[in-house]
DNA sequence: ATCCCTGCTTTTTTT
DNA sequence: AAGCAGGGAT
């Protein structure tokens, strides 16, 4: 095969798209065009191979990426139409795929509930002995990477070291338990189960390997051992040659706190001998000096691979380390200097990207942005989904959907508030503990009255026939032959259960306001999709169906065009993205190197750091152009100022001399700050987001 | 059942 | 400083 430079790719990026006698891993550095190949060989393999499009399958971790991709190929391809035939999602959606159709294999109705991990939390909330929010969360938390890594309820109890992890152990089994009473499943099921279904039914494996012969796997790094699982299943047995594209960076692997495991990386190489490996090393996104100081960083780490990137786009402008005395002058000093930046440079807004560690970071850098009148968007915080008004809405959608969903029942029953308490609540669940039956199938069951007085039945039971009477009108034949109109059927919804009289009574006006605005931003979305979705592709659904897709968009993306805003983002959510001018805040020893669980066992340490050396790589290496870093000598942590230590990892970037201006940058004294403002306040405005 | 007050805690990342 | 859990009062 030619390793000539093909579709103006460079050689090893066209090697990795034109290699297809077998397994492929292409190890991609940042920002050197992973993209492009994986969109490129799909082109490749439809246009000039004639593969049929909808045997390709390819799997990302997040919606975005999977849509940003789907697009993209559209874009490239000659009938764009063949785009939508491809199997483009996240492993997530494509274990909803496989459920949904041979739920039948597993005991599952069709109608199963997907669980957030909020609904999660209150199940083992109710397992567990302790009330602890952080006691139930590490269990929780247990439990996860026990799916993750594809450890039985029995192998965990038999390998636990403590009591606490005994303790977890016992309750992920009546976990499990009690997931599958409610005919549910969580976000870890939406892949484990697929893996039993494949290993236990050749038959239906066969199935999906002939439909999805080719995949490409995207983030190779941040998968866990049940999605390796997942895909050794897909792409081996049964006399077929494993066909498959894994594109992954070690040095971007930032995800091992969720189960993600880059030792994957490597397995590949054992499971797949003749894997063939190809490196991409040239980079389109940064300077070299950007690029210099990331591989300084990284070389820090034990290598699985060795890569170094390099570019050819110029040795670019000097790294700077500012220091800081504390985080209110951190986060105003890094406003003005991108508003001071913005001016002379002419650059958008949009330019500019602050980068932070943990979520709590950005309250202070909002408020400076705010008092500097600069407009700003910040990703990787609370989703719409998660709204407390939104779930309550999707409460009554899932009970409709999936009437053996006790946690949604519990959610839509008690809001708004309908005379169904606590009391009552604890009366029904033993009872339908008891009889081995759903809260719901409870409320009806012979036998009911003897626990429960009238006056805690009747509003029980209205609240249930509400429930049925539009769940039979979204399931009732109608003109589209599946269900009335969706849109109907939530307008009566909406009106039946009096949300909005609700907000208005439970909160302030202007919260009740802005909650019902929420409200129906969603319900107007539900209905929007309920036609078909907005290009009118794909099918009509009704409101059932619905459910189930929103359960897995947990984030509402690429809603309208960006404004031109900073870009904030935690340095996890910035992965994959570039921005022209990178500012990364909080570059402090317990921040950036974060000072993890302190009874975490001190062999796990070094991996610890190695993992938080990643996450600095990934900072660095999102910067185009400049790239600032500051950090604080003091910060404001529970009631005093502590002292803080520079990171270890600005040492480790070993910059130039020159590079690192002496650490004391200038403070603006006051009268220079009022002069900045001034110009500031002469130039052209832009309005902040709400 | 709900509201309000007091007192105590406080690892971060997310499909 | 702030958010949250628990307890006491209405």
């Amino acid at each position: 095969m030619s390793n000539a430079p093909q579709f103006g790719l460079n050689g090893p990026q066209s090697e990795a798209v034109l290699y297809l006698d077998g397994p492929a891993l292409v190890l991609a550095g940042a920002g050197s065009g992973k993209t492009r190949v994986i969109t490129q060989k799909i082109t490749h393999m439809i246009e000039d191979r004639g593969y049929d499009p909808r045997t390709i399958a390819a799997l990302t971790f997040t919606n975005k990426a999977a849509l940003e991709m789907q697009e993209r190929v559209g874009k490239m391809l000659k009938q764009p139409k063949q785009a939508k035939q491809l199997t483009v999602c996240t492993f997530h959606s494509l274990g909803v795929r496989i459920l949904r159709q041979e739920c039948n294999h597993l005991g599952l109705k069709d109608r199963f509930s997907i669980m957030d991990s909020d609904d999660c939390y209150s199940l083992v909330q109710d397992l567990a002995i302790t009330t602890d929010k952080n006691v139930i969360r590490g269990i929780q938390n247990d439990i996860s990477l026990w799916k993750n890594g594809l450890v039985t309820p029995e192998d965990a109890l038999k390998q636990a070291q403590t009591e606490d992890e005994a303790q977890s152990a016992r309750i992920y089994g009546s976990y499990i338990a009690t997931l599958a009473a409610y005919q549910a499943v969580d976000f870890d099921d939406l892949i484990r189960l697929p893996v039993e279904l494949f290993r236990n039914h050749d038959t239906v494996r066969d199935k999906w390997q002939r439909r999805l012969r080719y995949l490409m796997i995207d983030e190779y790094q941040d998968t866990n051992t049940c999605q390796y699982e997942l895909v050794k299943l897909m792409v081996t047995g049964l006399g077929k040659k494993p066909m498959f594209t894994a594109v992954g960076d070690d040095d971007q692997a930032i995800y091992g706190w969720r189960g993600a495991t880059m030792e994957n990386l490597a397995l590949l190489q054992v499971d797949f001998p003749d894997l063939k490996l190809i490196k991409l090393e040239q980079n389109y996104r940064s300077t070299s000096r950007i690029l210099q100081a990331a591989n300084a960083v990284i070389q820090n780490n034990p290598k699985l691979f060795e890569k170094t990137l390099w570019s050819e786009l110029g040795i670019g402008e000097p790294i700077k380390v500012h220091s800081m005395p504390n985080e209110e002058q951190e986060a105003e000093q890094v406003a003005i200097m991108i508003s001071a930046d913005h001016f002379e440079r002419k650059n958008k807004w949009a330019d500019y990207a602050i980068l932070y560690r943990g979520n709590h970071q950005a309250r202070v850098i909002e408020q400076a942005l705010r008092t500097q009148r600069i407009p700003y968007t910040i990703s990787g915080g609370q989703s719409f989904f998660d709204k407390a008004e939104i779930k309550d809405i999707m409460a009554y959608l899932r009970l409709m959907a999936n009437p053996d969903d006790d946690p949604a029942f519990i959610r839509a029953a008690t809001t708004p508030r309908r005379g169904i308490g606590q009391s009552t609540l604890e009366a029904l669940g033993s009872f339908s503990g008891k009889w081995q039956c759903s809260l719901f199938e409870a409320v009806f069951k012979g036998g009911i009255e003897a626990v429960l007085q009238e006056r805690q039945l009747k509003p029980l039971q209205d609240f249930c026939n509400f429930i049925l009477e539009l769940e039979s009108r979204a399931t009732r034949p109608g003109p589209s032959g599946s269900g009335d109109n969706a849109a109907q059927v939530l307008d009566d919804l909406m009106e039946g259960m009096h949300y909005e009289h609700y907000l208005y009574d439970a909160f302030e006006e202007r919260a009740a306001q802005s909650k019902w605005q929420n409200v129906l931003e969603f319900v107007n979305w539900l209905k929007e999709r309920g036609r078909g979705g907005k290009d009118r592709d794909g099918e009509e659904k009704n409101v059932l169906e619905l459910t189930q897709m929103v359960a897995l968009m947990s984030m509402l993306e690429g809603k309208d065009e960006e404004p031109d805003a900073i870009r904030m983002s935690t340095l996890h959510a910035s992965k994959g993205l570039e921005y022209p001018h990178v500012f990364l805040v909080g570059v402090e020893e317990g921040i950036l190197p974060h000072k993890g669980d302190p009874d975490a066992p001190v062999e796990t340490l070094g991996q610890r750091i190695e993992e938080e050396r990643r996450l600095m790589y990934v900072g660095i290496t999102r910067a185009q152009r400049t790239l600032q870093l500051t950090w604080c000598k003091k910060r404001k942590r529970g009631g005093e100022h502590v002292q803080c230590d520079v990171s270890r990892f600005i040492a480790e970037m070993a910059l130039d001399v020159g590079d690192a201006p002496p650490k004391e940058t200038e403070i603006l004294s006051p009268r220079e700050r009022l002069a900045r403002m001034k110009e500031l306040l002469s130039a052209p405005r832009d309005v902040n987001p709400a």
